[in-house]
DNA sequence: TGTACATCAGTGAACGCGCGTTCACTGATGTAC
DNA sequence: TGTACATCAGTGAACGCGCGTTCACTGATGTAC
């Protein structure tokens, strides 16, 4: 994308390296939109990216840790969403419009990394599996910490917080699955789902709003 | 589990014709605890089965038509559930608890049919990927006109209901998920993706209790 | 009931193919002096 | 700056293996008379 094939001026080695690490990287998420990690093969993949097979071992002993590397990545692009909502002033009548409008945002720019979570979040590669599962708790504690600032939410206690981070997390997941399959390609299809999204983190939120609180 | 392998009655052709081939389906649903669909081996099922590789053909014309015979009973398995919860009196205030008491148990009896709709909604094998998806929208139609007639929601409209069968669709799929998991055979784990789940689902129930029903 | 033929679930050999991984190699880049 | 050696990303042949699918077959079950 950002990098000519051929550059004009001569890499070093481990620059060269690391284009094709990439490249590798590139290839398997391009490979992902249509089929499950467990099923990927690394000589399709090596094939793509215009190396021999064997070459594949000077960047990854494994395919496993190819699959480590995705959900590192993938991750990332998580963080840097919740960032971004982050930057705007939280102002808690906007909040959601614009969480969904940076969630539908970043799906455009990284679908590939929200397609990949999704499908081997309940996948067949055991390894990968955790790591997700593992990433996420995480990221659902982050979110809850953020919750925790919202007006109106000051008082709830830290079970409660990540009851509601877990139920928005729930939807997240669930929408982004459903705009990276081929019919959310429909523009129309596609802001349906968005339009789901939003009222039915509206609907959660008034729910909050209603919640006695526990202690925590 | 029902019938002894070795039978005293000497059954009909067809009777041992159907016997195989659940034995196939429940060889696959087993292999299927440990990976995707898309990584089935036709030879390591029927091998598990105790027949030949090209005897599968007697049964299923492709692997595919595997897959969705799969969506198929898995889905009545959701079906059940749903007229499990029904046919006990809806009383709002122990409703909850008591599709979360279902859930579970249906979980318990029928762990590899969840496992294999959460693993293979987003999975890799579109055929399976899009049948499961018109299933659940199937399903999370009919829920949505089981809530109708729930007290407090008379007056919902349409689009209302659908959102709130979504987010319950949602939940519980996310939940039935994570019950699947390895980590969840640990008791403890398991009684707390559950409390998760109906504390989940409490939260978002006083939120319907307190949206502005929209026209529908 | 007995016989002759049809059906068809399951067999077993064979095929060509893509797979992951090994190994010794090449030749450009990097480094020490 | 020039030379001699080290590093190491990528090569290409080779391996044994499991894959899905074909085909002609076997022999028990079913059916017609």
């Amino acid at each position: 994308m950002s990098s000519s094939p051929v550059p004009r001026v001569p890499e070093s080695r481990s620059e060269r390296k690391e284009r094709t690490r990439r490249a590798i990287l590139d290839a398997a998420l391009d490979q992902l939109a249509d089929e499950s990690f467990g099923s990927l093969s690394l000589r399709r993949l090596t094939k793509q990216v215009g190396i021999v097979p064997t070459a594949f071992y000077r960047h990854f002993s494994t395919l496993d840790e190819l699959g480590l590397a995705l959900v590192d990545e993938s991750f990332a692009t998580l963080r840097a969403m919740i960032r971004d909502v982050r930057r705007g002033e939280p102002a808690p009548d906007t909040l959601i419009d614009r969480s969904v409008d940076v969630l539908s945002a970043q799906l455009d720019a990284n679908m590939a990394h929200f397609r990949f979570i999704g499908r081997e979040r309940y996948g067949g590669v055991t390894v990968v599996r955790e790591a997700i599962a593992r990433e996420l708790a995480l990221f659902e504690r982050e979110l809850a910490t953020d919750l925790a600032r919202m007006p109106g939410l000051e008082r709830w206690g830290a079970a409660d917080l990540a009851l509601l981070a877990g139920i928005f997390v729930n939807l997240m997941v669930a929408a982004a699955g459903e705009m990276v399959s081929p019919e959310a390609e429909d523009a129309a299809v596609r802001r349906g789902i968005e339009d789901t999204l939003r009222r039915q983190a509206r609907m959660v939120v008034v729910g909050a709003a209603g919640w006695r609180p526990l202690g925590g």
